[in-house]
DNA sequence: GAAGAATTTTGACAGGCGTCCAAGTTTTCC
DNA sequence: GGAAAACTTGGACGCCTGTCAAAATTCTTC
């Protein structure tokens, strides 16, 4: 009996959960490597199983079919993807300082995982045609959106203004943004990222209320 | 013999130059329509043919193969897309008219012709992946990014402020802030449209640089 | 209206796809 | 150590893909 269909039975033990999950999360970090690679429309199950070290017949031993596979790996993906940033909000203490974290965290993702941000791309594009994938990739949208929202709000408490617009008005801005800088790194243009982290740094301010006229009331 | 192959001989008449690319553009336009539908990885060509009033075997009489027609329907795309905000700019007189018209604009373009632009979004991504799109994706980028760099001088221009930033880190953003809205859009948010209209009204002014001290030197 | 060119249809091809399954191999448990 | 469960393999299936070419049709031209 395939394992997949039995998820909800009695009696498993816990090594078993925990191996049929760990055999779940490596199948599927090879099919995140073969896709970033390949791109949605051009993975095949057999390009995925032959970037493993198993045959393609085993995966709809751990997935019922391709979609869940790659809903899989989408879920995968967003866990990786919030708790990068998080560090660099706790550590700056002056607005220049977050800018700089989180202009050159945003830069160094560019370069090291450029792969990995086109697949999220491509995924989140397909979900506009394949509703199955719709609620995993606004998940991830909004997730993203809310780790841009803890940025600009500390940058804003640093700088003593209020932010100018709501947290998905500015997460929509930065990742155009990112994305831009995504495709000019793929046509070849080696200062892409760092390009990003100077739009990033000029932009920033931007992102706040303006300053208040400069007779101030009081104080 | 196929036409395809015998672009560049001697004597065609102009007739039939012009019927040859007639029927071009004709099946291109039915490929755009099966695109916008089922996006790229889903579409192939007997679908097309078959939105078509034609069998599927015309299609390699007039297009070499299936990147060509692709990418002979991502330049028609161009030539739609960016001649269609340029209205907007000469007629406007005022900031705040400005920002309406090309707020309005977008805001249109979101609701009538989604389908084109989630093909748009496939297709730039795909490039990513498929060297032969990236030049035709890039290209388009740029005319874009242009017709952005025009509405935001404008908009400077109008309000007696520099723009703050040079044209591809506003496109940049305003790509953004237009595929959140397509994918809110396609979520079923039907107010989409009319979010994305009021935050382009929102942040045009912080594309400016920032008001000057109170104290104005002269004038 | 017939000859010849241009266009369109139709069917075939080789190969890849997701899925499934029967047969093996390994692991677990008493 | 042997029975049962879990896991893995590799091949088979029916379907779909892009491409091609020969036949059928339509259009041009004299």
């Amino acid at each position: 009996m395939t394992q997949v269909a039995d998820q909800g039975r009695d009696r498993i033990s816990r090594r078993q959960v925990d191996k049929f999950e760990e055999r779940r999360r490596q199948l599927a970090a090879s099919a995140m490597r073969t896709l970033a690679e390949l791109g949605y429309a051009r993975t095949s199950l057999r390009d995925i199983a032959q970037n493993s070290e198993f045959s393609h017949g085993v995966l709809h031993y751990y997935f019922r079919d391709k979609a869940e596979l790659i809903t899989y790996c989408v879920r995968q993906y967003k866990i990786d993807c919030v708790t990068r940033y998080d560090a660099v909000i706790t550590t700056a203490d002056t607005p220049e300082g977050l800018a700089d974290g989180f202009a050159e965290a945003m830069a160094a993702t560019l370069r090291e995982d450029a792969p990995m941000h086109r697949l999220w791309y491509d995924l989140r594009n397909q979900s506009l045609f394949e509703e199955a994938f719709r609620a995993d990739a606004r998940d991830i949208d909004e997730s993203l959106e809310r780790m841009v929202g803890r940025i600009v709000a500390q940058y804003a408490e640093l700088s003593g203004r209020p932010a100018a617009f709501p947290a998905a008005t500015a997460y929509a801005m930065y990742d155009g943004l990112f994305q831009q800088a995504l495709l000019r790194h793929f046509t070849g243009d080696a200062s892409a990222a760092a390009t990003l982290a100077e739009n990033l740094r000029a932009t920033l301010p931007a992102m706040l209320a303006p300053k208040p006229a400069s007779r101030t009331k009081r104080s």
